[in-house]
RNA sequence: AGGGGCAUAGUUCAAAGGUAGAACAGUGGUCUCCAAAACCAUCGAUGUGGGUUCGAUUCCUACUGCCCCUG
C-alpha cells in the first residue's frame, strides 16, 4: 500500500466541520485544505462563516481567501490548486485534510475526475444555448440533444436547461456522449488511501443551528458586509455572489425585498442547502457517517476517527 | 357584556350540496466545469356536537377558539 494518505471531513453547513477539523488536525499533524466554494473569496467572511485566523490555532489553511470575488471559481480550479496544496503538505510530511461541504468538489478531487477532456467552458456556445432555451423553450433545446446524444437527452430532464446545454457543449467539444464519460467516470477508484467522514446530527438541532448562525451573521454585519463588496463593483453576475446570504441582501440592498425577507429566504435556502448536502453523502460510498448524536464530546469523535485512520494506515 | 366576522394541509390562500386545489414549508432523489448552482419526485387539511338531505366539509344550529366594533 503506497497510495498517499488523505482524510475527509465533510457535513452539512452548521454541523461543526471547522471546529472538529482544527483539533484533528493538531492530533495527527495535518494540514487542511478547504473544499467550500465560497471561503476562496477575499472579502467575503461573514457570510461564508469563513474560519478566523485565531480559530485556524495555527493549523495551516489552504484555498480559503485566495481569490477576488470578481474571479470565477470552479470545480476544475478546485482540483487544480487542491492538488498542489495536497502536493505541498505531503513535502511537509504531514497529513492533508480536505474540510468542506462541496461534495461535489471533494468527489471531483478523490477519484481525480477528468474535467478536461474537452476545452472546458464554451462561453459563446454557452450563451447561444441559452438563447435557445428562452426564445423556443427548453423542450427545444432537449430536442436538439435528442438529435446529437439520445443516450444523454433520456438521462437529463428536459427542465434542466443547465445541464442539456453541458451536454451539448460536450458532445460538439469531444463528438462523445457526456453519459458514457460519466459512467467511465464512476468506475475509477481513487488514486488516495483516503478516510472520508460525513459529519451529522439530527435534523431538528441541525436546522436550529442553522437559523441562529444566519441571525448572527446579520449581528455581526452581514449588510455591510456585502454593501463594500457591492461598492467594488460586484453584482448578482459575479459567481460570488451567488452565494447563500450574498444575492439575498444584494436584493435587499436594491431595494427589492425587506431585509426580514431576506434573512428568511436566506435561513429556508440555506436548510435546503444542508438537506442537499445530506444526500450527497447518502449517496457518495464509502462515506463513514458520523452522527454527533452517537457521541458525548468531540474528544470521543476524535478518538473514533483516528482510530479509523490507524486501521487503515493513513496515520501510524 | 352586546353586535359583527372568521374557522380548510405546518403556514398563506382557493373551491364546491356529490372524489377538496395551489404556493411555500417538510420529506426523498438526480448530479462528473456556474454545485451555496440547476433539476425531479412525494407526504399532507375541511375545529367539535347535533339537525336538514339519498348524500354536508359546504345549508341550519349549539359549543369552542380567534379577530373587529361598541361600551
Amino acid at each position: 500500500m503506497n497510495k498517499e494518505p488523505l482524510v475527509i471531513i465533510s457535513g452539512p453547513t452548521a454541523s461543526g466541520k471547522s471546529d472538529l477539523s482544527i483539533k484533528l488536525a493538531k492530533l495527527i499533524d495535518g494540514e487542511i485544505i478547504s473544499a467550500d466554494s465560497m471561503q476562496v473569496y477575499k472579502g467575503m467572511d461573514i457570510g461564508s462563516a469563513k474560519i478566523t485566523e485565531d480559530e485556524m490555532c495555527g493549523v495551516k489553511h489552504y484555498l480559503i481567501d485566495v481569490l477576488d470575488p470578481k474571479d470565477d471559481f470552479n470545480i476544475y480550479y478546485f482540483k487544480e490548486e487542491a492538488k498542489k496544496a495536497f502536493d505541498e503538505i505531503r513535502s511537509k510530511g504531514k497529513i492533508p485534510i480536505i474540510v468542506g461541504g462541496t461534495g461535489f468538489y471533494i468527489q471531483g478531487f478523490l477519484y481525480d475526475i477528468d474535467f478536461c477532456e474537452s476545452e472546458g467552458e464554451n462561453l459563446p456556445l454557452r450563451d447561444e444555448l441559452t438563447k435557445i432555451s428562452k426564445e423556443k423553450g427548453s423542450k427545444a433545446l432537449h430536442d436538439m440533444l435528442k438529435e446529437l446524444d439520445p443516450k444523454a437527452a433520456e438521462a437529463i430532464h428536459e427542465n434542466n436547461v443547465k445541464r442539456v446545454i453541458r451536454a451539448i457543449e460536450f458532445y460538439k467539444e469531444t463528438g462523445k456522449s457526456i453519459t458514457d464519460h460519466n459512467e467511465e467516470m464512476r468506475k475509477r477508484s481513487s488514486p488516495y488511501n483516503f478516510a472520508y467522514f460525513c459529519l451529522t446530527r439530527n435534523r431538528k438541532d441541525l436546522y436550529e443551528r442553522i437559523d441562529r448562525r444566519v441571525d448572527k451573521m446579520i449581528e455581526e454585519g452581514l449588510v455591510e458586509e456585502v454593501k463594500r463588496l457591492k461598492e467594488t463593483g460586484l453584482s448578482k453576475y459575479n459567481h460570488s455572489m451567488l452565494g447563500l446570504g450574498y444575492k439575498e441582501i444584494l436584493d435587499h440592498l436594491d431595494k427589492k425585498i425587506s431585509l426580514e425577507e431576506a434573512i428568511y429566504i436566506i435561513k429556508r435556502d440555506t436548510r435546503h442547502f444542508a438537506k442537499k448536502q445530506l444526500t450527497w453523502s447518502r449517496r457518495e460510498k464509502d462515506v463513514i457517517t458520523v452522527d454527533r448524536d452517537d457521541f458525548q464530546s468531540d474528544g470521543d469523535i476524535l478518538s473514533f476517527i483516528t482510530g479509523i485512520l490507524k486501521e487503515k494506515e493513513i496515520i501510524g
